[in-house]
DNA sequence: TCAGAATCAGATATCGGTTTCACGAAAGGA
DNA sequence: TCCTTTCGTGAAACCGATATCTGATTCTGA
């Protein structure tokens, strides 16, 4: 590979000219400016990003740490991410940690290593101990010495910028969305225990049960694995109950549609014999059998996008002290055939603010 | 933050020996490793992987360049090389490109730029052009200096390993279930007409045609977007004709998807009215009403490790020059409610070999 | 006309590691 | 005992850029 010197010698100027050429610096008389370009485009010259990070002390590269890559949310939201990285020229170094803590922990430390200009994370769920995970995740977090943005619930360092979703208000909106249907025997079927997008979709459940005068039921709030098998299995498990819900909130989509499935072997009819609500507003949840009513994420992409751009301000921000930023994205109730038969769909909306 | 020189003062040794002891050097005596160690401790001190880099041209970093990061190919994909990846400590830098080779293009340029160890590459589908847009491709994968390895149909260039599935093989086999179970009147519904893809499997779809002596009505054959819109569009054109087809077969589950919502729509049964069968084997169509027929994908995980490995190992190949590999995985017939009626599935299997 | 400022380009130090080389000490062989 | 080999260590060169410093030249204005 050419060098800066091998162009510099071609062109019979110093490397610095090159070296100020290749950075647009206007000090540099336009013929040498032009024998320099000739030089690099006739060797084909690509000046080193590695010598250049060294000395600059940018990497112009940031890091994804994401738990689950095969759930849709995250490839919508890497892609909202690499845009607005490509936009300003920075490259994204995807990490999948398969929700797994220790190889969240073993990720971020190589990620010190190879060094990398920010972190956009949504931390894994850890599966004891939260307290502890959370602490050692804010120690490895704070070794990076980069700046971070958190997408989550939570804000994962006490500088990281945080982008979130009001998730409480989520579960508020489905729940009563069917407390308007005339509901008054609603199910849950919620995700992992310990999972805080859980807790607080619940709490939101809650919240309009109880704005509605209702008292929880807690033989209808079932735990399940935040996947299809985990809301088939929970949704079986309610319709075995002799006494059983007349809607079901799922915490998200994908157990949303497994209720779905469970309800079908069970020939029951939805909406008519139980109506099905979930999160997320997936693809699929438009053409599933009957197509599901949910609420709708304020678009991953558009959060991706959003961290980026947070991340890289931040990063090129002339004060490091400036206080951290919390970007607040709202849902949205989208109303289907799983909670309301007539296809008269009634969408109420809400404004989704920056 | 410290530097090796910092490490080395503390330990009251020279920077030769600490980088030594980082990089597990025999040649040290082990009184003074262990002096190291506590230094290296003591200060948390993490190498710079720039430096690193600048003297060993190893980056240790590879780039997976991919034309549709929604399209759930290619996160399960991801994820294969991902763990091939970090079981060899390597790091991964991710491209989408949107399926726009001007896109793939800008980065193929900026990676060369930043530096990668080498590189695994769906390439885009070119609108128009072809043949220029493989030129450019390969141009520009040369100009990187580094091995490639191609997940898709064709080499993209002469040196590139190449991981493939054998898909004419798998248009066949789909075609050929519709077949056997007596249908003579199949329709196509293709993906974009300039896909690669799509050709093969519809040469697979033509072979088996030709080898039960029917001839293909082009009336049947549609082209569309590769996506669940593409297909529901595209079968709702098929389903308007006066002489409709019996059976359909879907060059992917997405558009198979599409298609079945608009057999839905047109209060169709499926498979009894229509048949249809998709390929990819994605979750979905597990889930779908009814279940889809469809031809498995051999594993995008386990394509993507395998592609990782591959790379790996050339990346650490003695021999520069060894003849490329080209490995292919086979598919595997899915047999499910949306083309067989009664549950009695009759799932024919193959063999997947490496 | 000449001091002082402005402009441009080259020499050189530097980033933080790795690697080669040289050297002294210890070990082995005759 | 002396010479050679091996081993462990440090000094210094090096990777390929950028940035600072310096010197030469041109420009400005009193």
């Amino acid at each position: 590979m050419a060098t800066i010197y091998d162009v510099s010698k071609r062109a019979g100027v110093s490397a610095s000219t090159v070296s100020r050429v290749l950075n647009n610096n206007p000090q540099v008389a336009p013929e040498l400016r032009q024998l320099v370009m000739d030089a690099v485009n006739a060797m084909n010259f690509v000046p080193s990003g590695t010598a250049r990070s060294l000395k600059t002390k940018r990497t112009e590269r940031i890091a994804l740490v994401i738990p689950d890559i095969n759930n849709p949310f995250f490839p919508e939201m890497a892609h909202g991410v690499q845009d607005a990285c490509e936009a300003r020229g920075y490259h994204l170094i995807l990490s999948n940690t398969d929700d797994d803590p220790e190889r969240e922990s073993r990720y971020l430390k190589m990620l010190a290593k190879v060094g990398v200009d920010g972190l956009i994370i949504t931390p894994s769920v850890p599966g004891t101990n939260r307290r502890a995970a959370e602490k050692r995740l804010e120690q490895d977090l704070l070794m990076l010495q980069v700046p971070v943005v958190g997408i989550f619930v939570a804000p994962v360092t006490p500088q990281a910028d945080q982008i979130c979703v009001d998730e409480d208000l989520t579960g508020f909106r489905a729940t009563e969305h069917l407390l308007a249907l005339g509901h008054t025997r609603i199910g849950l079927l919620q995700g992992e225990a310990n999972s805080a997008v859980t807790e607080l979709r619940r709490a939101g459940f809650l919240r309009a049960l109880n704005a509605h005068g209702l008292t929880p039921n807690p033989v209808w709030m079932l735990n399940g694995h935040a996947r299809r098998e985990g809301g088939h299995a929970a949704m079986q498990q309610l319709l075995a109950l002799s006494d059983r819900p007349s809607a079901v909130f799922a915490i998200n989509d994908v157990m949303a549609l497994g209720a779905l499935a469970a309800a079908h072997e069970a020939n029951l009819r939805v909406p008519e014999d139980i109506a099905v609500i979930g999160v997320d507003n997936i693809a699929e949840s438009a053409t599933s059998y009957p197509p599901l009513s949910t609420v709708a994420m304020p678009n991953n992409y558009d959060q991706g996008y959003t961290a980026a751009q947070v991340l890289l301000e931040r990063i090129h921000a002339p004060n490091k002290n400036a206080s951290r930023r919390t970007i607040v994205f709202e849902t949205q109730l989208v109303v289907r055939a799983s909670t309301v038969s007539e296809q008269a769909k009634v969408s109420s909306r809400s404004s989704s603010e920056l």
